[in-house]
DNA sequence: CTAACTACCTGAACGC
DNA sequence: TGCGTTCAGGTAGTTA
């Protein structure tokens, strides 16, 4: 399970497991977005003293933070967003391993930003994070974030929106989906919950009206519950009782492959689309 | 412009 | 036991 290691060090001088398929779900929105609420209170108002990065492509102009004091701690899709005073924005994206650490550094640190209260340490195993400071609002540098969809638990993501979207694509459902352009923060993850719920082929390519109100109101309920399960792995976490919560059984399909569907029993298929592990139930998900 | 494809990156799991 | 191969996956860049 994917846990956000934003608290402090439970076990001082023991290196951190190296591992990073066991101990990482990928980060998407919902765990984008216990991140942000974790990070607000202690980073807002905070100025940043220093940063030192360890040189990488994936990072950009990251050097004009330092002096800033950061206004907001918001977040786009898997998009965190600070606004820092003086006009500029830092971007941050955990790609598939990153989290963002108030404890001890270890040597997969790549970017340590010392605050005037505390040091903030962005650790990522397979360097697929991105840190980049824009001027604020210009993300013509980020394609997928200047091309973002709609905030999935906002107002301005609609079923008939999500329709129209649909219609307008000629690609299979579940790549256009992770395309981040139908809606913001859908990941492999969550597109295999969803579109189990609404009952639809990962391979679709003509959606109908009823059928996208269906997708749109899976994605906001997996989301809208994956976020509240975030809530009860921290404080699971907090009493450190070693267990993993409740969240092993919060997936009904991703990881499930050859397991019976939540639904109708039938074993869950699992194929490559678009170049991405795809799982979904060959009976109630028919194309 | 859209869609499809590939590179990037690393350690775990797997096969012999 | 040891070593080489495969796999996972979000995004950006390239190509058709």
């Amino acid at each position: 399970m994917w846990l956000p290691h934003l608290l402090v060090d439970r076990h001082p001088g023991v290196p951190p497991e190296p591992s990073n398929r066991h101990d990482g779900q990928v980060p998407e929105l919902p765990e984008v977005e216990s991140v942000r609420r974790q990070l607000a209170p202690r980073l807002t108002g905070r100025r940043i003293i220093a940063v030192e990065v360890t040189p990488q492509a994936r990072f950009v102009r990251v050097g004009e933070c330092a002096g800033r004091r950061i206004e907001a701690v918001g977040r786009r899709g898997k998009y965190l967003l600070l606004p820092l005073e003086g006009g500029r924005e830092l971007v941050m994206h955990l790609g598939m391993t990153g989290s963002l650490r108030f404890d001890a550094p270890d040597p997969y640190v790549r970017a340590t930003f010392a605050l005037d209260q505390g040091t903030l340490h962005f650790r990522d195993v397979r360097r697929f994070g991105r840190l980049a400071v824009v001027e604020a609002g210009d993300y013509a540098a980020i394609p997928t974030l200047a091309s973002l969809g709609p905030e999935p638990l906002s107002e301005d993501f609609r079923p008939e929106g999500l329709h129209a979207a649909l219609r307008r694509s000629r690609m299979a459902v579940k790549p256009f989906l992770l395309s981040q352009r139908p809606v913001a923060g859908v990941g492999n993850i969550y597109a295999d919950e969803a579109l189990w719920r609404a009952r639809i082929n990962p391979h679709a390519r003509r959606i109908g009206r009823d059928r996208a109100a269906a997708l749109w109101a899976g994605i906001r309920d997996v989301l809208a519950e994956a976020i509240e399960r975030e809530g009860t792995t921290f404080r699971d976490y907090r009493m450190v009782n070693g267990e993993s919560g409740r969240f092993a059984d919060f997936l009904l399909v991703y990881g499930q492959a050859g397991r019976p569907c939540a639904r109708c029993a039938t074993p869950l298929t699992k194929v490559v689309l678009g170049g991405r592990g795809t799982t979904y139930c060959p009976a109630c998900q028919r194309r």
